[in-house]
DNA sequence: GAACTTGCTGAATTG
DNA sequence: CAGCAAGTTC
């Protein structure tokens, strides 16, 4: 962020001098001539609040480029009083590039400011957090989501609680998500039922977490901005200060605004009103972070005289692809609605596969990168999934195939362990009193302080009232009942991190890294290990020391900037433009776009997920995901779905995603080898749903001579069917298709062939019901006929029925 | 105190 | 199947 700007000052400076009036009026003309009709308007209506509707693909990160070179140049705003917010620092970053690109040839005093949200509330917390007067000061540290779930963790503990019933990590999301609809450690406790004894554990962890985060000066994502807030509603001075200095605020990607952000954005432009957001409601998709999507539905009443343009020419995609787009997100009710269009061509129809299980959704994806990079060797590609954990099948896939690719999201930077705990002693450096820094690297590497040592620094810690730090500090003096070694122990450490703290006092920051790695004994001990493990985790950090001399070239603040900005860094940042295969989750890939598009594992219960489909908020959530994935596509989109996975460990079987069901099939190529789910679906729709009514009714069908196993039997596939056709029937075609429960399903394992020999009703047959009727067996639990069934029943759901009971007959 | 073994439980998306 | 925590051994 900072060091960014000021690679952005130095370039707009470096930049020639002087510019005619007839050289700078030709270049307002050009600025604008570029632009469509919607764009223009979008540029230059800059007075007053401004909603930009931006589909996909409609050139939004250029409108505002050009509305903040537009504002500079031709209405005079001197850059300085210009604040552009992103989401990640990648865009911020491309936000200035292109913005400077705009400018070159101009001479500035000062660049805009473009900042993400988080190092915007940093920048200004660093000055003026001391006028909170909460004791906290602007030395302080960022905890990121780890440091966190460790407090959180280290409060369960100390409050005596059984970290079996009570896990860190839903407390911690629980706090968060407390924190972030406005609820303090009071509030909270307060909202708390009598009897809700989880819940009110959860409140006195709250407190103690929150006293523990104050008394380490250190401050969570969270309170980035709730501290921020805070502190403009508290001192009119300092909101008056930024009033002044931001006189035009630009918010990109406004859909994924929380209510916090919304406050900070209402506290910064109380005075101007000159707010202009871009978004676009069908892309929000972080709602599970507090993202709130009313607050782009309701702009209009939260800035009573705001003017509203739609984007709507897409230059991305061919029609074919926003048609299968529009298709889908138009199921949605939460929404303003846009027309999508483009000049582009149409374009091929989207591929369709169907993979028997995972590996081969896996290898079909290579062999397929590996065709169209025969074709054209620059084109680049993205494979999309909902969920980290599918990206190691491709990861394997892509390496035996020899492809190069760069994997986004999972294990950052620095998210590393070796990367986390040499911040940990820069940490320290600054602020040896970062407890949560401290006991992270006590004992890493081994230094014969083990667990019977840390219980008594925190047991003296909580007695004597102090930190850690100064803990250990009364623990060397007095030496009091403990070991000689313990105390020789400790005194190494208090000398490393003394070191550590006075060089930071004095030299630059790839300095001090370095000292954190060898002055600590950090690379000796992994050296000494001699593993490949090893090797790779000494490169890491070799990495670090590279990042930190690029800082000290930027001078200023180095060391707390180089550490606010590893605490800030997202998985996006890491996206390499150019690389020629990416692997990422769909909400990693939102605002980027490739030729070449995968969307994987469309499955019911992974996309959309299990989770969100018992709400009807959440699957439309779902949906825009699946929006956003498609409309990242500019050429050639493939969409694909397999019959089985390993989930656990286990193998389950798994039914194609109702969004698949949502998309036109006349503009799908079935790719896959013989019969799939697309095949059978248009099948049936020409033969008008008789073959699905009469699988319904149990009567045999033309296309069972295709089924192999029973679970993707016609049958089964027929019962899918059936919410298709209950989805496209004009009657019905405006309302929500009802969601479907979710489907894992046991697939066939090696002992049905077994269990067929004492009973009919072996999972993947059909069963009839006397009051549900037909259905289909999922699963067997048990033998004979004290034998439990989950039995799937069209219209009624899954049901659980004891066999001797249930008066089932085969069907 | 550290290294190793076993056993258990649990994955959604992120700044 | 994983990663982590507690238990076991040196």
């Amino acid at each position: 962020m900072t060091s960014d700007e000021i690679k952005a000052i130095s370039c707009l400076s470096l930049v020639t001098r002087h510019l005619s009036l007839i050289t700078r009026h030709s270049f307002i003309m050009d600025l604008l001539s570029s632009l469509n009709e919607q764009q223009r308007e979008a540029v230059t209506a800059t007075e007053g609040p401004l909603l930009i509707l931006a589909g996909a693909g409609s050139g939004k990160t250029r409108v505002i480029a050009h509305r903040i070179a537009y504002l500079i140049m031709e209405r005079a705003v001197a850059p300085a009083n210009i604040l552009a917010v992103t989401f990640t620092n990648k865009a911020a970053a491309e936000m200035r590039e292109r913005v400077e690109k705009l400018l070159s040839g101009s001479r500035l005093q000062s660049a805009p400011l473009v900042s993400t949200f988080h190092s915007l509330c940093v920048r200004i917390l660093r000055r003026d957090i001391e006028a909170l007067q909460e004791g906290y000061t602007r030395s302080f540290t960022i905890y990121d989501q780890d440091d966190s779930t460790r407090l959180v963790k280290a409060a369960i503990r100390d409050l005596g609680y059984d970290d079996q019933r009570l896990g860190p990590r839903p407390v911690q999301s629980a706090i968060s998500r407390a924190k972030n609809s406005g609820l303090d450690a009071e509030s909270y406790a307060g909202s708390v039922e009598a009897h809700d004894e989880k819940r009110a554990a959860t409140a006195r962890v709250f407190r103690l977490y929150e006293e523990r985060l104050r008394n380490n000066n250190a401050l969570d994502f969270d309170d980035l901005l709730i501290q921020t807030v805070r502190l403009l509603r508290k001192d009119a001075q300092v909101r008056e200060r930024y009033n002044d200095r931001f006189r035009y605020v630009l918010i990109d990607e406004y859909q994924d605004t929380n209510s916090l952000q919304f406050a900070l954005i209402r506290l910064l432009t109380e005075r101007q009103q000159n707010i202009c957001v871009v978004g676009d409601e069908d892309q929000s998709v972080y709602r599970f972070r507090g993202a709130d999507i009313t607050n782009i539905l309701h702009f209009e009443e939260h800035y009573s005289n705001a003017k509203v343009i739609r984007l709507e020419q897409n230059y991305r995609s061919t029609q074919n692809i926003l048609d299968v787009a529009g298709s889908v997100v138009r199921r949605n009710t939460e929404r303003k609605g846009k027309r999508l269009w483009t000049a582009n061509d149409s374009g091929e129809r989207i591929r369709y596969y169907q993979a028997p299980d995972a590996e081969g959704e896996a290898r079909f994806i290579a062999a397929k990168i590996e065709e169209h990079r025969r074709a054209d060797q620059t084109i680049r590609a993205a494979v999309l999934y909902r969920t980290n954990a599918q990206s190691r099948v491709f990861e394997e896939a892509l390496r035996r195939s020899g492809l190069p690719y760069n994997i986004v999201g999972g294990f950052s930077f620095y998210e590393r362990a070796e990367v986390r705990d040499v911040v940990s002693y820069l940490k320290l450096a600054l602020n040896p009193h970062d407890s949560v820094a401290l006991m992270r690297v006590i004992n890493s590497p081994a230094r014969g302080l083990g667990k019977q040592t840390l219980e008594e620094i925190e047991r003296r810690t909580r007695d004597y009232g102090v930190s850690h730090w100064e803990c250990i500090g009364l623990m060397v003096e007095q030496g009091d009942n403990l070991s000689p070694r313990t105390v020789t122990a400790l005194k190494n450490f208090q000398r490393i991190i003394t070191g550590l703290v006075s060089l930071a006092g004095r030299e630059p920051a790839s300095e001090v890294v370095k000292a954190a790695i060898l002055d600590t004994g950090y690379s000796t001990a992994l050296r000494t290990e001699n593993s490949d493990e090893a090797e790779a985790r000494l490169e890491n950090l070799q990495e670090l020391v590279n990042a930190a001399v690029d800082y000290d070239a930027q001078e200023e603040e180095g060391l707390r900037d180089f550490i606010d900005a590893a605490a800030l860094t997202s998985d996006v940042d890491q996206y390499k433009r150019d690389a020629p295969v990416t692997l990422m989750t769909v909400h990693s890939a939102k605002g980027l776009e490739f030729p070449l598009v995968f969307i994987v594992g469309l499955e019911d219960g992974l996309f959309p997920h299990s989770r969100a489909t018992a709400d009807p908020k959440e699957l439309e959530e779902e949906r825009r995901l699946c929006y956003v994935a498609i409309t990242r596509a500019e050429r050639f989109l493939y969409v694909t779905h397999a019959m089985k996975r390993r989930v656990y460990g286990e193998e389950l079987a798994s039914e194609p995603s109702q969004f698949l069901n949502e998309m036109p099939l006349e503009l799908m190529e079935d790719l896959t080898r013989g019969v799939s789910w697309l095949s059978f679906a248009r099948g049936s729709a020409s033969l008008e749903n008789r073959h699905a009514v009469q699988a319904l009714r149990g009567e045999t069908t033309g296309e069972q001579r295709f089924a192999g196993k029973t679970y993707d039997s016609v049958e089964s596939i027929a019962e899918f069917f059936r919410h298709r056709t209950n989805q496209v029937n004009p009657s019905s075609a405006s309302s929500l298709p009802s969601p479907k429960p979710t489907t894992k399903r046991r697939a066939e394992s090696a002992d049905t062939a077994s269990a067929a020999a004492n009973g009919d009703f072996t999972p993947g047959s059909h069963v009839r019901h006397p009051k549900y009727g037909r259905g289909l067996v999922l699963r067997r639990e048990g033998t004979g006929d004290s034998a439990k069934l989950t039995v799937s029943f069209p219209g009624f759901g899954q049901k659980k029925l004891i066999e001797k009971y249930a008066g089932l007959e085969k069907a």
